[in-house]
DNA sequence: GGCATTAACTTGCGTTTTGCAAGTGGAAAA
DNA sequence: TTTTCCACTTGCAAAACGCAAGTTAATGCC
């Protein structure tokens, strides 16, 4: 598991993160929920890049136990789950606004996104602001 | 290999970057030489998280490939290379910054590095600035 | 009430990646 | 000339990943 690998613990806060989010999923996982509003497992089950299932499961867990998730019953549909960021899993939305407009700046053959990648460049406040209250940028 | 992976074609900037750096070492091999002002194989493997050596050149390998990284041979020491940070790379400063933020905010049990973070938070343009011109912060 | 369907997983299993340890090759210090 | 240093490479066991199939429980439809 990443909370066991020796960089978690290195007191770095680069490491601290990476031990959180330092894989090829989760950041599109919260990338899925904070830009797409996603927040069920099947709606990301069937994102872009296709994860699959096992993996998923997986690192749902793993962002819950580190906090960057919640998983509650949705009320309106009992056999449902509703997977919501926290303030903490929010608070990634100016990691992702710099990374967007990196990759924006370095990969020319981008053609996903580039709505967000447009918006980010006009507006990161409000990107970054629409994100942490919770709302779909 | 990363490039290799799926979702680096998925045309998402997020999906791009982390086809590049979306593993548990390649932004600690970053900040290693962007923070730090590390430049050879042997001061990255003694870093503090402890590469394995095969880890560390494979990841270099590919830092170098996806252009975050150049490699020459060491003009007064010829027998060792120095690894240095293209703009591509140092421009990773921003993302790097952000994260150190969020780190600093939710890891309570952060010990290490917290001069960096100090000096983010006291002055990020100036941090980013300086890495970006290929200065130690 | 009964049967197909949907949602959210779990399990098995083969492939890939990682981590540790030991070894290699060439330059240079002793 | 032997040893040390530097930058790796190789071998191998363990862990992680990816695909496919199976499970459980709640609806939806007749």
């Amino acid at each position: 598991m990443k909370a066991k690998n020796a960089n978690y613990n290195s007191g770095c806060p680069i490491a601290y993160a990476l031990g959180i989010f330092g894989d090829q999923w989760s950041l599109l996982i919260v990338r899925d929920m904070a830009v797409k509003g996603v927040h069920t497992y099947s709606e990301l089950l069937n994102g872009w890049e296709g994860i699959s299932t096992n993996i998923l499961a997986q690192r749902l867990k793993h962002l819950e136990e580190t906090g960057i998730v919640t998983k509650k019953r949705d009320p309106e549909n009992w056999r449902s789950f509703v997977y919501e960021l926290t303030q903490k899993g929010r608070d990634l939305a100016p990691v992702i606004a710099e990374i967007v407009l990196w990759s924006g700046k370095y990969n020319t053959a981008d053609h996903a996104m580039t709505g967000t990648l447009d918006k980010v460049r006009m507006d990161r406040k409000q990107f970054e602001d629409s994100i942490r209250k919770g709302d779909v940028p």
